[in-house]
Parts: structure tokens; sequence; C-alpha cells
RNA sequence: GGAGGGAUGGCCGAGUGGACGAAGGCGGUUGUCUUGAAAACAACUGUGGGUUAACUCCCACCGGGGGUUCGAAUCCCUCUCCCUCCGCCA
């Protein structure tokens, strides 16, 4: 969510910033006369109301019963308009948020333009491409072959887009896991378990609402609803506060399952565990007063890359086009995977500056050492990689001749010995 | 699942329908005193919104929503959450 004042005084900002992202910018001028509306409106209930305190006050004090009940009778009238013009005021207010909660974030100027994911642009790629001497095998093959990956079982228990990780696989996915979050407690996050099922307030509030409600997996009878990513309670878990300065930044990492329903992708990805309903992700999220988010937003991106570069994954750095960008968000870089055996570069990671546009959302503020304002603070969120992708990463550029699949040294630790996944 | 009790400012905690945006305490800020600190004393100290060039003034907020009333933190309805006891089960 936009502050309000932005459209008062410099809606074309506003504007500029949805054409950027090929949107119509129609609803700012919306925004501006119902924001208008509610002005005129206010002022008149208000003086209203301040008459209707003042009077009630008296008929308090007031002794002479004809008096008293004349100064009553008055107040009906009085009443009456208040009570029109707050009904009034409640349906300027509720239309005001609904289009202000759709217009998307400004986006930051150093934001390719461009609205497809051709307009996006690789920064840098770092690592080497493996090469094989031999023909590498896309990961939906070398799973079953091995084992270790069993779609027939997924379709079986839930259906497509499902599947189950046995023995080695499933412990490769966990060893990655522990491996990702100790990895981002060493670099200054905090780790946090948090709840998987979310209220509807806290998915508005991290921007989810209204607009992906298609890919929400909602529980109707207890009006919860599944996360999508740890980033939803992540912003929801200080919904409402005030940050002390000197806790600021705040740095949180999570582990959790992501529910997606995918309307949007229907046939696409359906081969092997690239894009499942449900998948697991180590997430990275920060809280930052304003002016440090910009160095934030770099740390963050550096921090993702190490997992890459600790697991020898290759990978490339993409800066999103304003039209790929997020709504929430004012600049994204996606991670991008090297698979040897689908030969493609997977979207392993997105990482978001999105300024305070969830704060906003969420009312989330600190206050400044000796200010006496509130301020909205800045939040930061990236994936420190999903799991299935990287999986396939590792599998894939890992794979050997007979099909067995090398464990990287790093993630030995967690492996129990398993130095190679062979045919079990 | 059954029976009760509760939710008030950063925290604790009072609050007979008009004095209450709210006592008192703690904490915080500033000042006096002190070489400095502590202590003591004094003043200030919630959030959001509207209005104004500004000083100002006004409105709303006592868990959420609705209602009664000229007037609600206070009465009624409803929802949520927390606590205690009993029962049941991971």
């Amino acid at each position: 969510m936009l502050d309000i004042k932005l459209f008062r005084e410099d809606a074309e900002r506003v504007r500029a910033g949805m054409r950027k992202r090929d949107m119509d910018p129609a609803p700012v001028d919306e925004v501006i006369a119902l924001d208008v509306k509610r002005r005129e409106l206010l002022q008149e209930v208000e003086e209203l109301k301040a008459e209707r305190n003042t009077v009630s006050k008296e008929i308090g004090k007031m002794k002479d019963q004809a008096k008293r009940q004349a100064k009553i009778d008055a107040m009906g009238t009085v009443n009456a308009k208040i009570g029109k013009l707050d009904d009034e005021l409640k349906e300027v207010d509720e239309k005001l948020r609904s289009i202000l909660a759709v217009i998307p974030n400004i986006p930051d100027e150093n934001v390719p333009k461009g609205f497809k994911e051709e307009d996006n642009v690789v920064t840098k790629q770092v690592g080497e491409i493996p090469e094989f001497d031999f023909e590498p095998k896309p990961h939906w093959e070398l799973g079953p072959a091995l084992g270790v990956i069993d779609f027939e079982q997924g379709v079986k228990v839930t259906g497509s887009r499902f599947y189950v990780l046995s023995g080695p696989a499933a412990r490769l996915q966990r060893a990655l896991i522990a491996f990702m979050l100790d990895l981002h407690i060493g670099q200054g996050y905090l780790e946090k378990y948090t709840p998987f099922m979310v209220k509807e307030d806290t998915v508005f509030a991290a921007g989810q609402l209204p607009k992906f409600a298609d890919n929400l997996y909602k529980d109707h009878e207890e009006d919860l609803y599944m996360i999508p990513t740890a980033e939803v309670p992540l912003t929801g878990i200080h919904m409402d506060e005030i940050l002390d300065e000197e806790s600021l930044p705040r740095q949180y990492t999570a582990y959790s399952p992501c529910f997606r329903r995918e309307k949007m992708s229907a046939g696409r990805d359906v081969r092997g565990i690239k894009r499942g309903h449900q998948f697991d992700k180590v997430e990275m999220y920060m809280y930052t007063k304003p002016d440090d988010s910009d160095a934030a937003f770099e740390k963050m991106v550096a921090d993702a890359e190490a997992t890459c570069i600790e697991l020898g994954i290759p990978y490339r750095l993409i800066l999103k086009c304003a039209g790929d960008t997020s709504e929430a968000a004012r600049i994204s870089y996606d991670i991008e995977v090297w698979a040897a055996g689908c030969q493609e570069w997977l979207e392993a990671s997105s990482i978001s500056n999105v300024g305070d546009y969830q704060s906003r959302r969420a009312n989330i503020r600190y206050r400044g050492q000796g200010e006496k304002k509130t301020k909205f603070l800045h939040t930061l969120n990236g994936s420190g990689l999903g799991l299935p992708r990287t999986m396939i990463a590792v599998m894939e550029n890992n794979q050997q001749a007979d099909g067995s699949i090398l464990i990287p040294e790093v993630l030995r630790p967690w492996m129990g010995g398993i130095e190679v996944i062979v045919p079990s």
C-alpha cells in the first residue's frame, strides 16, 4: 500500500510507476477523487460530532428539565445527520482502501524498463557450467532410476504435481534445509519457526491478497490460509507494532513448506519436481530503517548467492524488469541455478526490497531516537533458495556416468555418512 | 468438550453512564542539585486522522464488530484471544 499523501502531492510519480509496469494508471485519479470526497465528509461529520460533544456536556450539567429536554430533542436531528454522513464516509473509505490495495509499489529507478521476461537483465553469471563425457539426465529420470523420487506415489495419495522423496533424497532435502538455515544464522539471521496457516489479515498485510486469492489454499471452515511462502507469517509477526530503533535491522530466517495452487501455470513445468503445489523453502526476511534498506538488499542478495557458491551450483543473477517485478516490490533480483540435466536455468530465489509497501499494510513502524513521529520501516524478503530446484541442481549437476549422484562436501555433515546416492 | 474469570497507554494497574484520553505506579525524556554518577525534587511523556502558513483547534481510538443513549472504557449483543478448574486425547 502506498502513502495516500503521495497521491495528493506527487500523483504523477505513482502514475509513472504504474506505466513502467505496463499498467493503466486510471485508478490513481479514482483515488484522488475519493480522497477529496473523504476529507469533505470528514470535515462535515466531525464538525457535527464536535457540536454533539459540547451539547452533551451541557445537558449533563443542566437542571432545568424543560430546557434539558429541548436540547436532547435538538440533538436528534444532529444525530440523524451524523449517522447518514458516517455511512457515506464508511462507503468512501472502503472504496478508497480497496483501490489503494491494488495499486502496486513504485519501481526503483534502477529497475530496467520492460514488461516481459525477456526484458530482465542478467547482471552476472558465477560458477563453471559442468561438462560431462556422457549425456546428463534430467532429475525425473535420475530420481526414479535411483528409487529416491516417486512420482506415482505422489499422484496416488494426492494428485498431479505431488511426489514422494525416499531415503537419501529425502535426507538430502533435509540436509539442504539444515545447511541453509545454519548458513543464514552465520550471516546474522535469527531462525524462526512460524505457523504455516494464517488468517486473512496476515495474508493481506503481506500483499498476497487480494491479488493472489486464486493461488492460495484456504480452509473455509476456519477461514485460514495455507502460506504460499514464509514471507507471509514473517511479515505478520510484527503487525501493529512499533519496534525499537535499536532493535533494527531485524534479520530473520525461516524454513517452511509453501502451498500454491499454480492455476496460472497450468500445463507449465509439469515434469519432475520443478513446480509442485507443495514445496519447501528457507526464507530470509529483514526489517530495516528506510535509509538502510538499499544496503540490506545488497547483503541479502549476497547471502542468497552464498548458498549457491557453497554448494558449488552455477548460477546467474537476474535484475527483473519493471513488468516482471512483483507488485509489492520496489526492486527484485532472481537467482537462477543451472540444471545440467534439463539444460536450463531454474529460478530458485527471488530477493526483493519491498520498501514500506508491506509495513504500511501491516502497520509496522519504528520510532527514531528522540523523535516524536513514528515511521514505517522497510521490509525485504528473499528465498534462501527453494528446495526442489536446489535439489534438481544438486542432483543433475553432480550425477555420474552410472547414474549415481555425488553429495557435495558441505552437505555431508547432515548425510549420516552418505557420500553418493546409488540405486537402492 | 463442560464450568467460570479476564482483555484498559511502552509495562503494571484503577476506573459509580456526564469530571475520562483515562487516577496511581514503573519505565522514558528534560531540568534543578552534583566534579561526574546515583539519589531526591520538578515538568513533560499514547496512536491515528482532519484543519491551519503556523500557533491552534477538532475528530476517533480502553481486544474486534454491532447496538442502547443527548452522552459509553463503563450497559446490551456478538466474535476473537488469554487465564483457572474438570473431562478427554495426541
